[in-house]
DNA sequence: CTGCTTTTTTACCATTTGGTAAAGTGACGA
DNA sequence: TCGTCACTTTACCAAATGGTAAAAAAGCAG
């Protein structure tokens, strides 16, 4: 009723409108950018709108003018980034050799951690703080993939080709080893001091560690 | 010049005044515990004084008669825990059993998990937030003690009594997977499904990875 | 009890923040 | 060239937020 649902096609893009014009597009993405940055580095409840809109070069009325609010950005970027942030595991591939399959999805994570820290230090953030709006992300589209997978590792530790150990487990060690390097990367940088790049050498170590526990 | 530096001690406790009355000890407790509980779900900058003096059960006003402000509760609650943090690495032993040594400051850290994921939390938002307000902490407290037991285990390691690899990234490997179920604990929450502590498996799952990779 | 100090409450404030209304500005087809 | 619709800006709000002043209410030593 306040303002007109019939013409334009502004703010409550849900699902309903047609076609996104190339600026709608432009500035939609310049908006989604810079809300990534924000949001990752200051959690929802942190980040301000006058944040985002100076990092994306926009006023704020005009931010509001692409989304609904500070909310629907934020989980505009969470649906977008769910399906990027699946894929490695998706990726892992039932047919191939059991170990190359594990010991290259965490080469993928890894890359994950050195092209996308921001990414991965948004969905620190959701998690930490209760993952308020990811929960229902999580359940319909995590938790089903992770339960396959560890199906998938179960069978080949069934079938001797991997170490016997929990699968879900193994994922978080996963999880957990790899984004660190993204989601702590402060600490990283002071601890590993004068060093080059230390994605370099967790790449190496992770590889180690993981093939020691995974040879059968 | 504001208020009278001279004769009450309240808020300005730095380092000066002198004996601190039992009122005051319990108050100012029970503030650093409903701050622990807010900042460490909602970050710092999400965080409000209000939703601390709630719950500590006081009024705003009257937190800031113990506190300076928001960021000194912050900074009270970040040193008095940093020492608990340390604690568990610098507990690690050099007289020891190498493996045993390593295989306990994992369990340390299993436990601290589990008893203080609040106090996880906390450092995790503030790391993860670029520790604006602690990395002078991490230099000064944590980078001595890395540096201190990183050269412990390449000495185990060049005495052949550890498997090699690189001391840090080990460090770094163990408190990403320790710290893991309780940063991430709504998410393991809702994978790990109808089993039971999460925390269980943990401690087994850690003990064979960890096993495995340093056993020589 | 009394006088003094410590604690707590009651009003406030200035700024920030998410959000809106409505007046522009611009692009572009008829 | 004009009208229309997409986009942007300007000018605002109401609520929330960090913080303060000063009065009121405990505590507590004598």
């Amino acid at each position: 009723m306040t303002h007109s649902e019939t013409t334009k096609n502004g703010a409550h893009n849900a699902t309903p409108e047609k076609k996104p014009s190339r600026i709608q597009l432009r500035n939609r993405k310049r908006i989604l950018d810079a809300a990534l940055e924000v949001f990752s580095q200051f959690g929802y409840r942190g980040a301000t709108l006058d944040q985002i809109a100076k990092e994306a070069g926009l006023s704020k009325p005009n931010i509001l003018y692409y989304f609904d609010g500070k909310e629907a950005i934020h989980v505009a970027l969470l649906n977008t980034l769910m399906e990027t942030w699946l894929d490695p595991l998706a990726e892992m591939n039932p047919t191939g050799d059991p170990l190359e399959e594990v010991l290259s999805y965490i080469h993928r994570k890894v890359q994950m951690s050195r092209e996308f820290p921001r990414e991965s230090r948004l969905f620190a953030n959701e998690i930490l703080q209760g993952a308020p709006r990811m929960k229902p992300h999580l359940l319909s589209g995590l938790k089903p993939l992770v339960d396959e997978k560890s199906a998938l590792l179960q069978d080949w530790m069934d079938q001797g080709k991997l170490a016997a150990v929990d699968p879900r487990h193994l994922l978080y060690s996963i999880w957990a080893t790899t984004q660190h390097y993204a989601d702590f990367e402060v600490q990283v940088g002071i601890l590993s001091a004068a060093e080059k790049d230390p994605l370099e050498g967790a790449e190496a170590y992770l590889d180690t560690m993981f093939r020691k526990l995974l040879t059968p």
